[in-house]
DNA sequence: TCTGGGGTCCTAGGACCC
DNA sequence: TCTGGGGTCCTAGGACCC
């Protein structure tokens, strides 16, 4: 393979170990590698409790190796320490360390990718802070660690995947929680993957396809036909085949770049609902979720898409489980509007299932500049619309979310009081110190 | 996994157009 | 109106990630 026209650059991908299950130790003056804790969330609809993070401690002396689990697979030790999530406590945290991130590359350079992992092009700055990026991975983990008590672990390549496959596979399981992959140990590192579903975008399903095609590991991959694997795989296979060879050309301003494609919400109901009312009010709350959200981020919405999934009992085996619909409708971001659409697509699927997963979301996103007025309605009116929400928004955002809800809400069934301090569907607790 | 939540991207097949 | 064909857009579903 002739590596010499790929972009070579110094990329890292920093995550946080244990990211939530940390910053609970700290929280507590606790050591994060040596404390048995587990974050887990408690809300109406985790059945009893969800594990969201077990402390790399917990994990070795436990054998909690699944990220995510049941309360009920935890064990009854009185040494392990089991708190609720505080979510706006996480974010505020992974601001302060991206804020760290762009001490040692520009703005422009720092790519946070989820709430516990950031991109960093590191290859113009590198050199101002060290003799290897190595040496100024190591300090940038001990400035963390300094000024958050937090330990971060780092994957390093010439390009960013191979930093991500550095970080997943190496990174985690180093003493100094680092990792390296460059084009020239490509083979060694990569192709030497005992199993596949360890790598980035390749999951159960995939690697039965290429199991299927008698594709076993990376070596076998790297060594396939590309033109083959793009027949049996489409651009999947493409995909996978550049990086078992440790290739990647995306650039990250094209990429990784914010571009909201879609807004929405989607929840696991607290027990099997019934009756048509109860799943409307739901689903209607949800649309006013979603339509509040689309005016904070200053967008419309031309699309709307709704997905129902039934009740377990409700399942027939060869039959689907649920439906999903979406629909049109002119650019918007009322309440009302997307409310009316998401019950009319509901009411054209629904036969008197019972309901126990919903999902709302919002694409064809456009920013709003002007608000749209239609033919047929009053501009008078169409104003006043407009203003009401602006007012319920600045309302909430000031005495949040439950001070003014729909009547609606306080309806059999409605969900939306219960979840409004909820973040990400868990307890938000309070970002202050 | 008898159910967490928020996303992105890809694709097969149908509708529609010229 | 017992077979055109190519292109584009849309929908529904699948797969994957953190």
């Amino acid at each position: 393979m002739d590596y010499s026209k790929e972009p070579h650059g110094v990329f890292f991908l920093i995550d946080n170990k244990s990211f939530y299950a940390s910053v609970e130790a700290t929280m507590r003056g606790l050591n994060p590698l040596k404390e048995l804790l587990v974050v887990m969330s408690e809300a109406d609809n985790t059945n009893g409790g969800l594990v969201l993070a077990t402390s790399p401690m917990a994990k070795k002396i436990f054998h909690l190796q699944a990220n995510v689990s049941r309360q009920r697979n935890l064990p009854q030790d009185p040494r392990l320490i089991v708190v609720p999530p505080r979510m706006n406590l996480y974010i505020k945290r992974n601001l302060q360390i991206n804020n760290i991130f762009r001490e040692f590359a520009a703005e422009c350079d720092v790519w946070p990718y989820s709430i516990d992992e950031s991109i960093i092009d590191m290859t113009k700055s590198w050199r101002l802070f060290g003799d290897s990026p190595r040496a100024v991975a190591r300090l940038i983990q001990k400035t963390v660690r300094h000024r958050l008590g937090l330990y971060t672990t780092v994957g390093i390549g010439d390009n960013p995947v191979q930093a991500k496959i550095a970080l997943d596979i190496y990174a985690k399981h180093d003493p100094e929680l680092l990792g390296e992959i460059h084009y020239e140990t490509v083979p060694e590192k990569i192709w030497t993957i005992a199993n596949m579903t360890d790598v980035w975008s390749i999951a159960k399903r995939t690697e039965k396809r290429l199991n299927r095609l008698g594709i076993h590991n990376m070596r076998e991959l790297a060594l396939t036909n590309p033109f083959y694997l793009k027949q049996e795989l489409g651009l999947i296979g493409e995909q996978i085949f550049a990086i078992a060879w440790g290739i990647d050309r995306t650039r990250l301003a094209d990429n990784i770049a914010p571009k909201s494609h879609s807004i929405g919400n989607s929840q696991v109901l607290p027990r099997d609902y019934f009756d048509k009312n109860e799943i409307e009010t739901v689903i209607k709350e949800m649309g006013q979720q979603v339509a509040s959200r689309l005016r904070h981020h200053h967008k419309q919405t031309s699309c709307l898409y709704l997905s129902v999934t039934y009740a377990y009992a409700a399942r027939v085996e060869g039959e689907r489980g649920g439906f999903s619909v979406a629909g049109n409708l002119n650019y918007t971001d009322n309440d009302q509007e997307i409310s009316e659409l998401l019950t009319y697509l509901f009411e054209s699927q629904w036969q008197g299932q019972p309901v126990r997963n919903l999902a709302v979301y919002s694409s064809k996103l456009i920013s709003k500049t002007a608000q749209q007025l239609d033919f047929f309605t009053p501009v008078k009116q169409q104003c006043q619309e407009e203003d009401k929400l602006a007012i319920i928004d600045e309302i909430r955002s000031r005495y949040g979310f439950q001070s003014l809800v729909y009547a609606n809400s306080l309806l059999k069934g409605g969900t939306a009081i219960h979840r409004a301090t909820l973040v990400g569907g868990h307890n938000g607790g309070n970002a202050y110190e």
